[in-house]
DNA sequence: TTGCTCCTCACGTCACGTGAGGTGGC
DNA sequence: TTGCTCCTCACGTCACGTGAGGTGGC
């Protein structure tokens, strides 16, 4: 028979605030040895400590709680490996985020003027090979990488010809709401039969846009947007429906972000 | 006269969702140019846009509401770029602290187990150069090296004689709310006249402790300490008072976090 | 005229922290 | 016996997100 700790000693010997010790018993993620029927007070066992040390870690990286309770409940040790790799990963996937941010920040504070030449054009309808969900703002980028992906790999099956570079459809939903419809799309010369897949054929309906190009990391697409959208509406001419982006060199044509180039289209009102 | 935009034009422009605009108009953050008085819909200037990209930027770099508003409302360019250079040096120091818990996690995985031995020893009364504080155990370890800086220098100016390692006084409510007194110490020969500065001059009382070295990582204290504890709860002897950490081998001595030796001191109650 | 946009509450989120008010254990 | 520890609510935090229910503008 080992001796059992009071909740304060149990805080001692894990480093875990007793607040935290209690909350974990509350969500059933470290529920102590024994809790006294009378007086509630709770009782940990030494042996308890190893779970605590591995989720005050896993806590420190900020991995959710439910997150947590699958480590710790993991049967064997394989998928419990998995799920913190699994966070890592997306640790690691915050933290490139959080580079390209500060670099766009470094670039607003010495560049805050964007210049970019904004012109008027007719876009011909279109059809194209496109996959379309609705698509969190977080992530977007992800998810159009993925998607274009699916997109060459059905274009490779049922061989159709590439008619331009693919591009973008984002609707007002989506800003507004920082999740909404997303569609990417390739535009394709001849009408593939069965595309298979998430992919389907559409029509890319004719249109007039504002458009301007956007040199460089997709971070400071914002800033593209606010000289095209601005302009739009100096005109009177902001029209409603998606706005388009065309990844006139996108990332499978470049590895350096720099060199990306993104023609951002602006609905207007038809002049027919 | 420029024309103005309706909360979802300018979500558009600045890939700022709604909610996120009319929080900010809540707190003041970012006002819109006009309210329509009958209406109360909000009308923003084209030229706003420049502020909600820095706004977006700092808040994709999880800046607090208060700290952007100190960044947009600054007068001068040079208190503006301190308050970012702060917050990156922040954001830096997070991205250390993560990468001690994620080899912190690493070894516990491997190393499921610690043995460390555990003694009974009797400290002596000592005379110390301290300074103590409340301290949150977010910010202790720095907390702990910028205080040893002034006792070093304070021992400097008033020539007291160091007699063995420096250390630290944890009390219970330290672990218990994750804030609490904190005191670090050096030990001295001789009583030296006039401290000055935050140092005082303690008496660090005599006891019986368990002891058990830590060798490694501070990120790792919380498994010795789990020794310890339970070797002290085991022998029913547990006594309370604050633990005390010793810095046998400590940062003033190696930068090789795997060369540090921390002596954790377990009250027990007393022999005699 | 009909949706679509916009509005204002009120409440939810996530993992605890902060008291308030009260009892139990050494 | 006296504090100290522990208990359980109830509410706060932070930056919005999620509806509900309703009105305004093209």
């Amino acid at each position: 028979v080992t001796a059992t700790l009071s909740i304060g000693e149990f805080s001692k010997l894990t480093h875990l605030s007793v607040k935290a010790l209690r909350h974990y018993h509350d969500v059933g993620l470290l529920v102590p040895a024994g809790v006294d029927s009378e007086s509630r007070y709770r009782r940990y066992a030494p042996a308890q400590a190893a779970d605590a040390q591995l989720i005050r870690r896993l806590r420190a990286l900020d991995m959710p709680i439910e997150m947590v309770r699958t480590v710790v409940t993991s049967a064997d040790d394989r998928s419990r490996q998995a799920t913190i790799a699994a966070h890592l990963e997306a640790m690691e996937a915050e933290l490139e985020r959080t580079k390209d941010v500060v670099a766009s920040l470094r670039a607003l504070l010495q560049q805050p003027v964007l210049v970019a030449d904004v012109a008027r054009r007719r876009l011909p309808a279109q059809t194209a090979l496109a996959i379309g969900a609705e698509v969190a703002a977080a992530h977007v980028e992800h998810w159009c990488g993925a998607a274009f992906g699916e997109l060459r790999d059905t274009l490779d099956e049922c061989g159709a010809e590439v008619d331009g570079p693919g591009g973008g459809l984002f609707s007002a939903a989506f800003f507004a709401d920082d999740v909404g419809p997303v569609t990417v799309y390739v535009p394709v010369r001849s009408v593939p039969a069965a595309p298979g897949g998430r992919a389907e054929v559409i029509e890319l309906p004719a249109g007039d846009v504002l458009v301007a190009v956007h040199h460089g990391p997709y971070a400071d697409l914002d800033r593209t947007y606010a000289v095209v959208g601005a302009a739009a509406n100096e005109l009177g001419l902001a029209g409603d429906g998606a706005i388009r982006e065309r990844y006139v060199v996108g990332p499978d044509a470049t590895d350096d972000p720099h060199r990306l180039r993104t023609e951002v289209c602006w609905p207007i009102v038809d002049a027919a």
